[in-house]
DNA sequence: CGCCGATTTGACTCAGATCAAGGTTTGTGG
DNA sequence: CCACAAACCTTGATCTGAGTCAAATCGGCG
C-alpha cells in the first residue's frame, strides 16, 4: 500500500491531472501521458501564512512553483532599498523563473494572504524534458510567459498615465478572473492599495483618487477591496483598446 | 573538400568555438563538446542594414538570435501605437526570447545600425537539448538573462528619478563594454536620444539637459554619441550604489 | 471601547513634460 | 564638391500630472 495515503492533509500529495486549475496552469495543453509524468513530480510544500516568503532574493533556485491557492507577489530590491513589484500570482499563474542565470533568485517572493503553491523541482523536470518531447515546449511557453508579462509592465510604466495604467491593472485582473472561470466584472483585490501603487509605478493617494474618480465615472464601484466593473467598455477605452 | 570554404563572404559560416565573443554569447561556460555541436547548429543570415527589422511583432517565432556586429533594439508596441524600448542588444547578447508562448514574437527587433546575428534554430536546439545535458541550463540561463534584465528595468521605470535613471543607463553601458574587453570609460552610443529617452521613460529633451548637468559637474564628457566617463564613482552614488 | 494600520481627501509643490526655436550634422542629388 | 533637406540635438520658457505633506476617517480586532 501506498505511503501517499497517509500523509499530512496539509501535505496531500497533489495531483495536477485531478487539479481543477489544470488547463490553465503548468500543466495547460498537455496530453495523459506527461500529465501522468508531471504528477509523480510535483510536490506541495506546506501553507504559506500572509507575509511568509516563498523565497528571497540570494535564495538558490530549486523549483519552480504554482500557486494553488491565495496570491503571492514578487518584488525587485534597489541598490538603495526600495522595492518594486512585478508581479502578482494568482492561482494557477507559476513563479521562480527569475533566478535561472547562476540558480539564485533575484526576487522576494511573499504571500498577500494565507496561499499555497505547488513545487516543481527544476532537477526532476531537467529529466523530464529529456524523456518527454513536449516538456521542453512547455518550459519555454512558461518562461515565454514571464517574459512577455514583464514586457507589457514596461510599456505600462515606461509610457502610461496613472489613469491609464489603473484601469490597464483592473482589465488584466477581469482577465485572469475569467481563465478562473469566476465572475469577470466582480472580485476582490487581494492586495493593499500601497502594493497597487507600487506596482503601478505612482503613489498610493494616487491610487485612491482614481479609484474615486472611476467611481464617480460610474465605470467601477469599488467597496474597500471589493471591485465591480460596471463599464467595462470604457476601461478598454481607457487604455486605446476601443475601436 | 568542403562546401564551407566556397560560400559567400557575407554568408561565412560561422563557429561558436572560434568566436571571440564565445565566452559572453550562447556559448558561455560550455565545453569543446558542447560547442562543436553548437557549432554544427548555429547559421548567419544576411547582415541587417540600419533600421532593418530582425524580426516583428507576430512574425513566426523560429530562431533565437545573437548579435554578432553592431547594436539591435527590442520595443513593445501599445495598443494606441506608442512604443516602449525594452531593449539594447549588442554583440554576444541574445534575443528572440519574446515569443516563446505560442510561438509568434511580441517585439519588433530593429538594427540600430549596420549589424549581423548569428541564428540559432529552435528546432536544432530541442534535439541539442535532449542530446547533451548541459544544454537545458543553457537555455534556462539565457532566459533567466532576459528576465532579469527586465526586471532590471522595471525597477529603473518604477522607481527612479531621471537622473538616476540615466546614470543607471551609463554605468550598464560602461559595464557591458568592460564584458567585450573594450574601454569601461570611453565609448559610442550607437542610439540616438530619442531611443535613449524612450528606453528610459522620458522626453529627449530630460535626456540632453542631463547630459549636459553630467557634463558641468565632470561627470561625463559627452561629444554626440561619445562618452568618456570621467567619474565612475558619482555615477555609482547616483544610483544608490555606493552608501 | 480604543488603538493601529489602511484608506481617503485636500492643499500645495515640483520633476519632468511640452512647446518653441535655433544649431549642427549627415546624407543626397545635381 | 556644393546646396539643400532631413534628422538629430540642444536650450529656454512654460505648464501640468502626479507626488508630497498633512489631516481626517474608516475598519478591524484585541
Amino acid at each position: 500500500m501506498s505511503t501517499l495515503k497517509h500523509v499530512d492533509a496539509n501535505h496531500l500529495k497533489p495531483s495536477c491531472s485531478q487539479c481543477n486549475l489544470r488547463d490553465i496552469c503548468f500543466s495547460h495543453g498537455m496530453d495523459d501521458d506527461e500529465l501522468r509524468n508531471l504528477d509523480v513530480v510535483v510536490a506541495q510544500p506546506k501553507p504559506l501564512h500572509k507575509n511568509d516568503y516563498l523565497y528571497r532574493d540570494g535564495d538558490k533556485t530549486v523549483a519552480i512553483y504554482a500557486v494553488r491557492s491565495g496570491c503571492i507577489k514578487t518584488m525587485m530590491e534597489s541598490a538603495n532599498g526600495d522595492e518594486q513589484i512585478v508581479g502578482f500570482h494568482f492561482p494557477g499563474e507559476l513563479l521562480g523563473v527569475d533566478g535561472f542565470v547562476n540558480d539564485l533568485h533575484t526576487c522576494n517572493a511573499q504571500a498577500l494572504e494565507t496561499s499555497s503553491v505547488c513545487e516543481f523541482p527544476l532537477e526532476q523536470l531537467e529529466s523530464l524534458c529529456v524523456a518527454l518531447p513536449g516538456m521542453q515546449k512547455q518550459m519555454r511557453r512558461i518562461m515565454g510567459k514571464e517574459v512577455n508579462n514583464d514586457h507589457k509592465l514596461l510599456l505600462l510604466l515606461g509610457k502610461m498615465t496613472a489613469e491609464e495604467r489603473l484601469a490597464s491593472f483592473l482589465l488584466s485582473m477581469s482577465c485572469r478572473m475569467t481563465e478562473r472561470h469566476w465572475k469577470e466584472d466582480k472580485f476582490n483585490l487581494s492586495m493593499p492599495r500601497q502594493d497597487i501603487a507600487n506596482y503601478l509605478g505612482m503613489a498610493v493617494e494616487t491610487v485612491s483618487r482614481l479609484f474615486a474618480a472611476f467611481q464617480n465615472e460610474k465605470i467601477i464601484e469599488v467597496d474597500r477591496r471589493s471591485i465591480t466593473i460596471l463599464d467595462m467598455q470604457r476601461l478598454r477605452a481607457i487604455v486605446g483598446e476601443s475601436e
